[in-house]
DNA sequence: TTGTAAGCGTTATCAG
DNA sequence: CTGATAACGCTTACAA
């Protein structure tokens, strides 16, 4: 017979040929399982490898029920979703899950790119930030688990994992106010998913401190913060610090008040919300609420893999034991839930943290 | 973990029987083939739609062997390569191609990225900028077409698109000279893929104006660019103009030499590499030699298309294998080889130009 | 125009 | 411990 003139072409029967078992034999052997001797076991691993074998992860998951891919929509352009998908791949690896990327661009909204891993037969999505009704969200959750992270829906049947974006924001306001601050204005993310939510937070906390909140339109790009920051300039009545929706919009206030010769902080404060790579570097140095995007990660696995055990296990009981911080809320809400992780303050030097 | 989950109960055959059809029947009047009347289509996509049937890309690619699916590796972390990714989708959408994306991270190299998307069976890859040894990049050429997108890499067999580094050093130098700079400094890579590339450019270039190129290690990241304005401003002869090995590098060095007091361009020009949206914002203004990463984009797909088309041709009329070393050298050479897209200088404040 | 049947590469079941 | 055999959901000759 010809050689396949393509080395992916190397099948499981071919395998099974060469090293003169069936191929059954080979399937087990090559997954490991039990039910073959050690020495078959080796002989075929030692073919497979010889001819270069790879299984084909989608005769696999046609074959099993049970597929392992889970989907992740994201948007390149967000830096913040640059850190969580790094971070979804760190909890994905030891859980033995394969991750299905999908981007979500200018062209290219949310439903495409859902469509796109459904298609794909992921067995769950993750979808980061997602910009939809919560309705279409449903409507996904109808045929498969969903996870929607870091974001503001609460819908029946998707389960979310979102930061606590009122702890995020008081967290922000009080350091603020510990610094002697009283003016202080928020700068919402404009069309962002979690504008409302962050302002809200905003109005609570500084109103906790008889503050009068003052928010002002803003948006999620860097774009945004420099327009804010022109504003600003030349308005009359000026805050002694700015709360920004995200780092990239507080990036972009920042360097262009630090480029027209204002003092941060010593005449603004400035703080960021991600706390993302470039907020950390030393000629930045700023300010900024943490989400962790390592537990949202997990905990999004998490919750996929709990929902996924409850569909197979239907109504037995289920015997994990752990003190997860998703189990409370877990079991309380047997079919929704907002599992919330807190955040944390990151001081840097435009709030006058560590000069 | 993520046992017994089905992403739709639906099938083709379940469509099938609703309609009152045979599958095949339904399989060809949902794909739009001729070969049904207009009625049996109408009902069966109606019928579809009603049952929210969704195709099995994994059954119909087993099926096919003709997959139209692209596999993609990138690193999050890196802004250029968000860029390319937003470009990708942009010119695999018209050409009808599925694009599955696979991160590169600090956890996860090149080759899980690759291994995890040869186990999809994806028809092609397209590696962005990947950080293999020519040897590993040609073994998974063996078994499928595949692009280095922004790579120096020339293997046999292996399509490489990328940009004319040669061209967009000189590009900058030129620039600079011709703003009548003399002392002019190259930040290089570090580690980066094409420091090598970029440096030999960037000496030719300066060689070719009679001037000293003067190259100083650096990095791919903010950080690099950071540590390099520090030892610029302690060193005791300073340039008068910086290139550096990327955007990201140049924003670092900006930033920094901006926060001490330098004037840029005044004191110090700097150019960057990439031509990143950060680059372009008002505050930051960096001149940038840009890679136009739709054309990249839009190149590695169309030699993919290519070269699936021929191999499509071969394995069906020449009965000939790939140990022939003589024969496969001379194809390699014949059909791949290294396409180069030609940058071009966006140029903004940071050399002077648009004050 | 429509239906029947044979796979694609894999794993699961149930015999030896 | 090992090997036939039947799916998984789909496409595609080939028949009707």
């Amino acid at each position: 017979m010809l050689r396949g003139l393509v080395a992916s072409r190397v099948t499981i029967v071919d395998v099974a040929r060469a090293a003169g078992v069936s191929t059954s034999t080979a399937s087990v052997a090559l997954r490991g399982e039990r039910g073959v001797s050690e020495a078959t076991r080796e002989r075929v691993a030692e073919t497979a490898a010889r001819l270069g074998y790879r299984v084909d992860h989608r005769a696999r998951l046609l074959r099993e029920h049970n597929p392992r891919a889970v989907g992740v929509t994201f948007s390149p352009a967000q830096s913040f979703h640059a850190d969580v998908v790094e971070a979804l791949y760190e909890a994905a690896a030891p859980a033995g899950v394969d991750l299905v990327l999908s981007a979500v661009t200018t062209s290219r909204g949310v439903a495409d790119a859902v469509e796109s891993l459904l298609r794909d037969r992921c067995s769950a999505l993750v979808l980061v930030s997602p910009d939809v009704e919560g309705e279409v969200l449903a409507g996904w959750a109808a045929s498969v688990p969903v996870v929607a992270l870091a974001s503001p829906l609460a819908v029946a049947g998707v389960a979310t994992v979102a930061t606590d974006e009122r702890a995020g924001m008081a967290l922000a306001v009080d350091h603020l106010v510990e610094r002697g601050h009283r003016e202080i204005v928020h700068l919402d993310g404009g069309d962002g998913v979690m504008t409302a939510q962050r302002a809200a937070g905003f109005r609570t906390a500084m109103r906790a401190h008889g503050l009068d909140p003052r928010v002002e339109r803003g948006g999620t790009t860097e774009e945004a913060g420099i327009a804010a920051a022109e504003r600003l300039l030349t308005a009359s009545a000026r805050p002694t610090a700015v709360v920004a929706y995200n780092d990239m919009a507080a990036i972009g206030l920042l360097l262009t008040l630090r480029a027209s010769g204002i003092d941060v902080p010593g005449d603004l404060a400035v703080v960021g919300y991600d706390d993302t790579r470039t907020a950390a570097l030393s000629t930045i140095g700023l300010t900024s609420v943490s989400q962790d995007p390592r537990a949202l990660a997990e905990v999004a696995l998490r919750r996929l893999a709990t929902r996924a055990d409850r569909d197979a296990l239907r109504s037995s009981a289920v015997p994990g034991t752990s003190a997860d911080p998703d189990r409370a809320s877990d079991d309380a809400t047997a079919e929704v839930g907002v599992v919330t992780i807190q955040p944390h303050l990151v001081a840097r030097q435009t709030s006058g943290s560590s000069r």
